[in-house]
DNA sequence: GGTTAGCACTCACTGGGTGCGAGTGCTAAC
DNA sequence: GTTAGCACTCGCACCCAGTGAGTGCTAACC
């Protein structure tokens, strides 16, 4: 199943042309264009062969080659050249990474946003997800009579709050009392695990003076973990799909932009994805609607542990050196930046 | 100006018939579908009076008509029947509305995205502006010996923190003594009015102990206040621009969604339209790219005060009977829910 | 045996031609 | 004022032939 040397360079024009063009690329166009010192005959029979081997295949008879999911799959492991980017590239990506880190979520957002300009393609970006994050402290303010905010701090820095309104009376007392028994009760747990527990019983048997008050905040308590635990999906470059000739047909086109509208399978899909430089292509993707697409996220990290990811999306045939080199140096940044500023960040 | 009764009987007709259908009306169409004792010759005469008067439009000679944005307009202000929604209907947006309402955010996007179910066209909200919105307190409460967590309350309930890591030292003490002056400083004010003034250079004289710390910490501040004032867009339902017909063509999808994908130029354009139901047809449009769209926003309050809009966007020919409706009933159980539960409220 | 020139063949695409049908505008009669 | 009748318009679907890019095969060449 080796490829012959000249095999091998005929694939790696076909897929590059195509990548380029969109078109079918045929025997003499490539005899023409590259000087590989055979005729297009003999680049035909070596077509031929290729498409036997699964590499190419034919929209119809008459027309030049199309490189298949697999042919994509060789370039990207091994004929491809990883595109190095220029000082000014690097440049301008941290530039733009670093202008506003000190808020989380912006920056994330910023970073998909980024890179579907740079690579015209659509991207994403998912936010860390917090399972392992564990408490650091409670606290809970007055902010009128019947108002109160809760907030949530955690280890890594995320800070969740809520503004709630009681219907039983409080006083700042009590309320101290409360944030300072729920943290020592809590501290150093995962926020997963404070879910798990089932916080209202535990707290009516440890507290007993406090459990009305206790009782009014704990399904909000409940309520604004969920909400720390959530990822955000953030999304860009919708648009970009239909600079991509074979996405001018609408029903392929609203195919597309459906899929990843539906946020929540989208969501799925990438959590469950293994970490670092993941590049799916094609038929490789699990799902239905993703088979004329590929798929390439990676992972970026806070504090070596909190893991989030980044990616595009888009036509099989995509520039893979060049948004694998961006993606890359996103990630690499994203991680720096966080690691750098520690949790400087605002919360959701 | 005035038209008669019978034209305007037969431009409501030709308007409802081509909301439903969007293809051009005949008039022997109408003549045999609606029993209006003349005849398609009498209609054809009537029909050519109106296009006349600019009601109606010709796609070609040999075609039926089409209703202009004038007739639209008629059709909204006078025309039109409204709907009113069945009790299942309304109970439906109710629960839906009222579900999780503790979160205000949450709650919104919630409801662009149940406008754009109920209506099948591309829905938007926005959160509250608060300029007005003035400052209850600041709190700075430490994390770690160089993170603190910066907590700005103000009297909506809106709350936002940020987590800052400082680089100069600093003790429980000053940070309490910082907060408790930010906020007799500040209290009362709009945020609007907070970020007018020169923060920095007024603390700097006032309380001169703590001026590397609140120089430290004033940038963020700002930062913050920024971002309290930012108005979020959710918007829902981008493909199902794609169920119409007139939007089959490949560039015209394209244009619409690359317009209501350009999320701060509509934004500005939203906040920028008076309060209250509005309807904009077509060429009322100011916009370039929406002159063949009809933009309808109606505006919910909170507590009488912070408003937000919420509405549609979609092609000229909509079902405005039922989006207005529907519109109206979900802004004013908004308004409501809101005032009930107070600021009961997740901050972003 | 690999390579190449030559040639017949395939097939998408384009553009002109045609018939159909829905609809109009006009006219003359009611 | 209303209506029937009729010629006319024009988009649309369909057919058909010409074009051109590209293939597969064969026979000759090195």
């Amino acid at each position: 199943m080796d490829l012959s040397e000249r095999k091998l360079k005929i694939l790696q024009a076909i897929v590059g042309d195509f990548i380029r063009t969109a078109e079918p690329i045929g025997s003499r166009t490539l005899s023409k264009k590259y000087d590989m010192g055979i005729s297009s005959a003999t680049i035909r029979n070596e077509m031929s062969d290729l498409e036997e081997l699964g590499f190419l295949s034919h929209p119809h008879t008459s027309a030049g080659r199309v490189p298949s999911d697999k042919a994509y799959r060789l370039y990207v492991n091994s004929l491809m050249e990883k595109r190095t980017l220029t000082k000014q590239e690097k440049e301008f990506i941290s530039k733009k990474l670093t202008n506003n880190v000190s808020e989380l979520e912006k920056t994330i957002q910023c970073a998909a946003r980024l890179l579907s300009e740079i690579t015209q393609l659509t991207s994403f970006a998912l936010t860390p997800n917090q399972n392992e994050d564990k408490l650091k402290y409670i606290n809970i303010l007055p902010v009128d009579s019947s108002t109160v905010v809760m907030m949530i701090v955690a280890e890594s820095g995320k800070v969740s709050n809520t503004t709630l309104r009681l219907i039983v009376p409080y006083s700042e007392d009590r309320l101290e009392l409360l944030s300072k028994s729920m943290t020592y009760y809590y501290k150093g747990k995962t926020l997963s695990e404070m879910l798990k527990v089932d916080i209202i019983k535990n707290f009516k048997t440890d507290i007993v003076a406090l459990s009305r008050l206790a009782e009014n905040i704990m399904p909000n308590f409940l309520h604004i973990l969920e909400g720390m635990l959530d990822v955000n999906l953030y999304m860009d470059g919708y648009t970009n799909i239909f600079s991509f000739p074979e996405y001018n047909d609408i029903v392929k086109a609203k195919m597309f932009l459906e899929m990843v509208n539906q946020k929540d399978i989208f969501t799925n899909i990438l959590i469950n994805r293994d970490n670092g430089m993941i590049v799916t292509i094609g038929n490789e993707n699990a799902d239905n609607h993703m088979q004329e697409c590929s798929l390439i996220t990676a992972s970026y990290h806070i504090d070596g542990k909190l893991l989030g990811k980044l990616g595009v999306i888009g036509p099989t045939r995509m520039k893979y050196d060049e948004v694998i080199s961006v993606i890359e140096l996103m990630t690499e940044n994203l991680s720096e930046s966080f690691k750098l500023t520690g949790g400087n960040e605002e919360n959701e």
